[in-house]
This record gives C-alpha cells, structure tokens and sequence, in this order.
DNA sequence: ATTTTTACTTACCGGTTGGTAAATTCTAAT
DNA sequence: ATTAGAATTTACCAACCGGTAAGTAAAAAT
C-alpha cells in the first residue's frame, strides 16, 4: 500500500471517531506513521483530505448498494437486495458508515461543505431513482415522494449497539413504502 | 436576561452552527458580549457548557411534544399531534433542532458524552412508550419495536431546506407503524 | 462607613492548531 | 558516477486552544 493510501486510511478511521473538527492534522500523521509535513506534499488542506475521505465512502458505500442488484429482474428482489445490503454494509464497513454519519448534518448545513453537500445529495437521488421504479412495477404506493423515502432510509442506517435494531428500522421502512 | 443565560444561548446559536468542536469557548465568549474568563466563572469547562445546552434542548423538545398531547383522550389524534408537533419545533425551532441533529452521532458512540447519551436514551424511551401505549388501542401493529420506531422518528427529524419533504418523510413512518 | 460577597476584566499559561520553507534522503534514469 | 526528480524529515511559524491567577469594580450586608 502506497503511502497516499495509508494516509487517507488512517484520515478516515480518525474521523470515523471523532468527526472532522476532532481530529488533527498531527493526528492523522501519526495513526499513518508519517511526519505532518508528508501530508501536506499529497494533500493541499485537511479540508481537501476530508472531501477525498467523503467522496470515497459515498463511491464504497454506492459500489455495495448498486453493484450487487443490478443484474437482478424481479423489483421486489431487488429492493430487498438493496436493503439487506444496506444493513450488512452498515454492520460491517463501521468505519465508512460512521464517517458519514458523524458529518452528514454538517456537511449539508456548512457552506464550505457545498462540494460534498452535492455529492451526498447524488448518492440519495440514485436510492430516490430506485424508489421511483418501484412505483412503475406496482410496487410502491404512488404517493410517496422519492427523495422523502431515500432521506428516510439513508437517515436511518446508522450503527447500534443492540443488534437487529436495524432490521426493525428498515421492516417499519419497507410497510411504509412497499405495497400488500 | 440574566449572563448565564447570555453565555448559554450564545452557546446553542455557536453549537447547532459548528457542532462542538468547531467553536470555541472564546467565540462562545463574543457572542454573548462577555470575556472568555467570565464563562469560567460561570461554567467549570466547555463540557460542561455543551452538556447544559444538550439537556436544556432534550427537555425544550419533550416539552414541546407531550404538553400538548397529554389530555388527549383518541389516540390516534395523539399520536399524529406528538408527530405535527415534532415537525413544528423542527421547522420553527431550527437552533435546538440543529444542536441534537449536529452531535447526535459523536454523543451516541463517543465514550465522554455518557450522561449525554443516556439523556438522549431517556428522550428515546418517552416516544417508545407512545408507540407502546398504541398497541394496546390496536391502532399500532403489533411486531412493531417501539425503539425501532422512536429511532426511526427522531433520526428522521432533521431540517431541510426543500419545505414539505419532512411531512412526506412522516407520512411514510406512519403508513409503516399505523394500522388502516 | 466598612467589610464581604458577587460580577467581571486583564493578563497570562503551556500546548496545539493548520500550514510552510528548506534541507535531506531515496530512487531511477543517464 | 552523476544528475534529476520524487519522497520524506526537520524545524519552524503565528494564531489559536482550553483554562487559570490575580486583580478591579459594583453591589449587598454588616
């Protein structure tokens, strides 16, 4: 692994567990194994480490989601494909699935965020196209708004401590949107 | 309005904009017009400072969703008045809304915000009990986990700027945990 | 009028922050 | 072997961080 790599690995435990303003710069250098100024001659800012680190984890998390259901016919397959692979993600990519979690808020309130903002907002309009389908297969109740159930669900997918809650979450989901 | 107070607000306004690590006790300072040292002789650390306004906003937003619905007998109308009641303080009390929105993630999975998380949990377990309570009225379906769904409800509850999204967003929850 | 207590300010502390310039070491092509 | 370029380190910066000690001004109690 080349260093570049093991420096954005290391960004993004760091900020997995402590957010992007809980971390420093010296930090991030030390969990890589690498002196501060090394970070400076790949990256231009911290801020710019943490837009790689976000667009990363968004590109993952949507690689998992996507990649798998997308040979599958059946709608109802798929979707659920789409929510089990969601749960699993969550459960076992904790460090990707926190990141996110951790920033979504400030990334889509802070105007200097506004890059990554638009971003995040891509990945929710690709669950919000999945949704839309659904209601060309009968599928899902006319009357949901897209968007709405793709904030819903990303919103939901954060980790537990008690396992299974998750499942619960995403049954309550699936009676709200999916028909019979 | 009496400093504490001063300091207190200017501290929510800082936090729901920054989250807690993006302000710091000097910005809390000028905001309310005071000097940095004044806020140590009121508060005895920024902790404790962010703790007062976490329990402070927790207990403004219970009181705010079962004040009004205690002495309503259906509960049908009481559920979806605890639910019209969330979207409003959301939309009309976008400040405290934004503190729990912001570092709801870091309280819940950082091991220093234990008080805070269990707060949190506290705040959980009342709207839990709502769920619960709908069970006995047949009004709620039964495999429900009530901590499921106040999850469900809270985490859902974030600001946006598109207006309607968050009632379309409810609308779902409820066709997922309501029966008819 | 004097003392005591409360409210507030000034001035500072050691440590850390994001970031940079310059020097050094390593690597590969000539 | 020399050179050139890429990779990495050392040393530093001004600004800021959370927090404190000591003093001052105002108000309340005696």
């Amino acid at each position: 692994m080349d260093t570049k790599e093991r420096i954005l690995r290391a960004a993004m435990q760091a900020f997995s567990e402590k957010g992007f303003n809980g971390v420093s710069v010296d930090e991030i250098a030390k969990r890589a194994g690498v002196k501060k100024a090394l970070i400076y001659y790949y990256f231009p800012s911290k801020d710019k480490i943490f837009k790689e680190v976000w667009d990363r984890s968004l590109s993952e998390l949507e690689k998992h989601l996507f990649d798998e259901i997308e040979n599958e016919k059946s709608y109802m397959k798929k979707l659920k494909g789409f929510l089990k692979a969601y749960i699993d993600f969550v459960t076992n990519r904790k460090v990707i699935s926190e990141v996110i979690n951790k920033e979504r808020a400030s990334v889509m309130s802070e105007d200097k965020w506004t890059d990554l903002k638009e971003r995040y907002e891509g990945f929710l309009s690709k669950i919000a196209s999945l949704i839309d389908e659904g209601k060309r297969y009968n599928a899902i109740y006319e009357d949901i708004d897209p968007m709405a159930a793709a904030n819903l669900i990303s919103g939901s997918m954060v980790h537990s401590e008690k396992p299974g809650i998750l499942e619960k979450v995403i049954s309550v989901i699936m009676r709200g949107i999916l028909k019979g």
